[in-house]
DNA sequence: TCTGGGGTCCTAGGACCC
DNA sequence: TCTGGGGTCCTAGGACCC
């Protein structure tokens, strides 16, 4: 909670839609879905033509169809979505080098870090219709709701009052006659299970939540909950605004249109999600140790197996393994609607910056270009070594087992692989044997 | 023929270690 | 011969968010 009005919340207006509607004039104001199409989807966004009738996101597309039959259903084009997103993205970057992405339609702004004469309540809302406006022309006609307050929660708050196409500026001081009245539901985090938990003790209001002791919050909703929520119905937040976060799992999961009762074609499926891991992390230069799979029965019951590997992986066979073993302690009879492949446990062996700003890149590393390394054996990132028939870099090392990212100039990133260090095969290429400097940084 | 897909964070119990 | 306690890791599930 700051003294001033500097951090902005920006929230695109039913983004999906809009950007349809924007790229295809004959659809503008008009009810558009965006979502599954398939007979199990579920609706992504609704325009607000088609929020008239009653539709919502994440309602059944069944329903949608009922209650707006005449609506366009579109499945989506995220390419396009993405773009658009970057745009808006870099849009709020001219403001403040201090905006963190919440997802493709919504971000954070801290006005602190902005380059503004002051941080009066007249200055931010200027600021704020300027980026409005920015939005709307860097995007051709997107429109965004904004809320400007003194912390991430009260801009949240604020963003969600004058929607779509407003602005509301909360003046400092004020946070709490603003929030005190509203339904605890406006609290980011209190949904439909909390809300229910809270009813029955006769909490409804954020008042009645400021109002109850910590103890009773705590004892109703666990540690943690019930701490957070306890002290945001007091206004009191000091969450700050985080650029880059690393992500924690990459995962894919499928709905399939019928019930799958085949064991064979389940291992397919899950296999090819496996691919579709494995590409993601090379992608993102990322491996990770546990292996997780999820299943949905025919009948809802949703279930997951996890498995954590020795060393961390982005192999689609080794994951692929994993899901299939993990399948195996899993009974699907009466068939499954849902099968889904994730990897969690990401970066745990890799040291950010040992690469120094090579790992920033996305180019190749050359072998050439190896920097002498002044840390101990088998740190991540500091050493090459060679196996069975080529070169590689140390990924990751620990638990008597060394990681190996195969990697040339030439082919670029290969597939991870882990090695036990009394292997034979495995051969220092440079980096001498003594190591006793201490690590750099 | 209700109920997506991509994530994050938390809890709780058991294993294991010192 | 009646039995510690704290810390960390792993696993499964649940709530929540967009």
């Amino acid at each position: 909670m700051r003294a001033t009005a500097s951090i902005l919340h920006l929230d695109l207006d039913a983004f999906f839609a809009a950007v349809e509607q924007r790229d295809k004039p004959s659809l503008r104001g008009r009810p558009v879905i965006v979502g599954g199409t398939g007979g199990r989807g579920v609706v992504a966004t609704a325009s607000y033509e088609a929020r008239t009738f009653g539709v919502r996101s994440a309602m059944s597309t069944r329903e949608a169809r009922a209650r707006c039959p005449h609506a366009a259903f579109l499945s989506g084009r995220f390419h396009a979505y993405r773009a658009s997103s970057r745009l808006v993205m870099s849009a709020l970057r001219e403001v403040s080098p201090l905006v963190e992405p919440l997802s493709l339609d919504e971000a954070f702004v801290d006005l602190a870090a902005a380059d503004l004469p002051d941080l009066s309540l007249d200055t931010v809302t200027q600021v704020a219709e300027d980026l409005r406006a920015r939005v709307h022309e860097v995007t051709g006609g997107l429109t965004a709701t904004v809320g400007v307050a003194s912390s991430k929660f009260m801009a949240k708050v604020a963003s969600e009052l004058d929607k779509p196409d407003g602005l509301t500026v909360v003046a400092p001081g004020t946070e709490l006659e603003l929030l005190w009245p509203m339904h605890v539901r406006v609290i980011p985090g209190v949904g439909p299970a909390t809300v229910e938990r809270l009813r029955r003790d006769g909490i409804h209001t954020v008042a009645d939540l400021a109002r109850a002791s910590e103890e009773e919050v705590v004892r109703l909703l666990g540690k943690a909950h019930g701490h957070g929520l306890h002290r945001l119905a007091h206004g009191l937040d000091n969450r700050a605004v985080v650029p880059e976060r690393e992500a924690k799992s990459v995962s894919v999961e499928d709905t399939y249109s019928e019930d799958v009762t085949d064991r064979l074609l389940m291992e397919g499926l899950l296999a090819r999600q496996a691919g579709t891991v494995a590409r993601r992390l090379a992608t993102a230069r990322q491996s990770g140790r546990t292996v997780t799979i999820k299943v949905r029965l025919h009948d809802f019951t949703t279930l997951s197996r996890s498995s954590t590997l020795d060393s961390p992986t982005d192999d689609a066979q080794v994951i692929a393994r994993t899901a299939r073993r993990l399948l195996g302690e899993v009974d699907t009879t009466g068939g499954v609607r849902l099968l889904g492949v994730g990897v969690s446990g990401l970066a745990d062996w890799i040291q950010e910056g040992l690469f120094g700003d090579e790992v920033e890149e996305e180019a190749p590393i050359s072998l050439d270009a190896a920097p002498p390394s002044r840390r101990p054996a088998w740190a991540p990132g500091s050493d090459v070594v060679h196996i069975e028939h080529g070169p590689g870099w140390v990924w990751g090392s620990g638990r008597g087992v060394v990681t190996v990212r195969f990697e040339t100039a030439e082919t670029g990133p290969g597939p991870v692989r882990s090695f036990s260090l009394d292997d034979p095969e495995l051969t220092l290429l440079e980096h001498g044997s003594d190591h006793e400097d201490a690590p750099a940084d």
